[in-house]
DNA sequence: ACCTGAACACCGTTCAAGT
DNA sequence: ACCTGAACACCGTTCAAGT
């Protein structure tokens, strides 16, 4: 009986939840979260329900983990942004990066994420508090602009901040419609219409 | 036996079929396609499971259902763009509309479609063909106002369409997240960036 | 044709039992 | 502590039987 009480080892216990994470996420960009059973998952993480429930309490928080993996390479993505010279030079190559290194798995967990933060309210809050973050970032960039006048003074920062977040949204959610191809033809007419938005015009003031 | 055959009644078919529309997007609003069961939309329709499955073949036939409702509805509000005047007055009456008349309840049945579409080869059709017809209508509307020399006429008019589209699908799912309320201040500067990616500048040409 | 409700295969999760 | 797999309550769907 106390021959097997072990102590906990942090690391095999690491290695094992990281293992259901990336199992769980192969067989959600496959089927989707609802159409994925556990069973499913147990056999792609090779291991019995009783295991991987000791590990994660419920598939809710397999995809709570999932969401938290994609929050942090979205923050690290915009993170250039906050310590820019030109706004507009670096929200373009930001926007380059985001088009250019996205994945159909990235697109497929993205959409499956924005319906499911609708019913888990812990998961809402860790998506918003994210938002709130890269909100935060772009409206500060976008005031630093504005004082070294590359931005058009007239803007409402927070709002704009907004309005670039929703673009990048509505596209990256029109691009599992249309294809990422489609997206990556359309990228130049994204970059002329926000030129057209932030740049100072040559006449005003 | 032959005492019970009947002929096909088309008016109560009709009305069972929108009972069952009806019960079945209250529960989906309330809880969302997955996690409502069949058991509960029989309850809130008033019959049982194989009355029911008389009328729609499957849940996801119920979700293409409202699925139609809702692309009906919204191709209602785009259409004043198609024989618009002027595009931008008319496009900024569309999203006061839009804005206006949007409840909670299409935005979270909008959320659910999203990831819906992504699974579902048959809904993914229909949305998509629903979307080539408000992103013509568009492009046209753009077109015409490049003529009358109201909108730049170096705007890529396909692309800017989709770019419409895009901000609007944006900032309607970041409403989910952020409140209604909040796209209602934000209208505004909405309107403001849209002006001046579209309005042709004093200078240009 | 229209309707019922029991029955089927399957789901996420739990838990007694093992090492 | 870590692991197994049978068992539980519940799911979407079907179907024999009724009117």
């Amino acid at each position: 009986m106390v021959a097997y009480m072990r102590t906990r080892n942090l690391e095999h216990n690491e290695s094992r939840r990281s293992a259901i994470i990336e199992a769980a996420s192969a067989c959600f960009v496959l089927h989707g979260f609802h159409a994925t059973s556990m069973k499913e998952v147990c056999i792609a993480a090779g291991m019995s329900p009783g295991t991987l429930y000791h590990y994660y309490r419920s598939k809710s928080e397999i995809i709570a983990g999932i969401v938290e993996e994609e929050s942090l390479s979205m923050r690290d993505l915009l993170a250039p942004i906050a310590d820019a010279d030109d706004f507009i030079v670096v929200l373009f190559q930001t926007l380059d990066q985001i088009v250019g290194h996205i994945s159909e798995r990235d697109l497929v967990l993205y959409a499956e994420v924005a319906a499911e933060i609708l019913r888990q309210p812990v998961l809402r809050e860790q998506v918003r508090a994210m938002e709130r973050e890269t909100q935060e970032v772009l409206a500060n960039a976008i005031v630093k602009a504005q004082r070294a006048g590359t931005v058009e003074r007239h803007l409402n920062a927070s709002h704009m901040a907004n309005i670039i977040n929703g673009l990048i949204d509505g596209l990256l959610s029109r691009a599992t419609l249309h294809g990422l191809a489609q997206l990556r033809l359309e990228l130049p007419s994204v970059k002329q219409a926000l030129a057209r938005i932030f740049v100072e015009l040559p006449d005003s003031q």
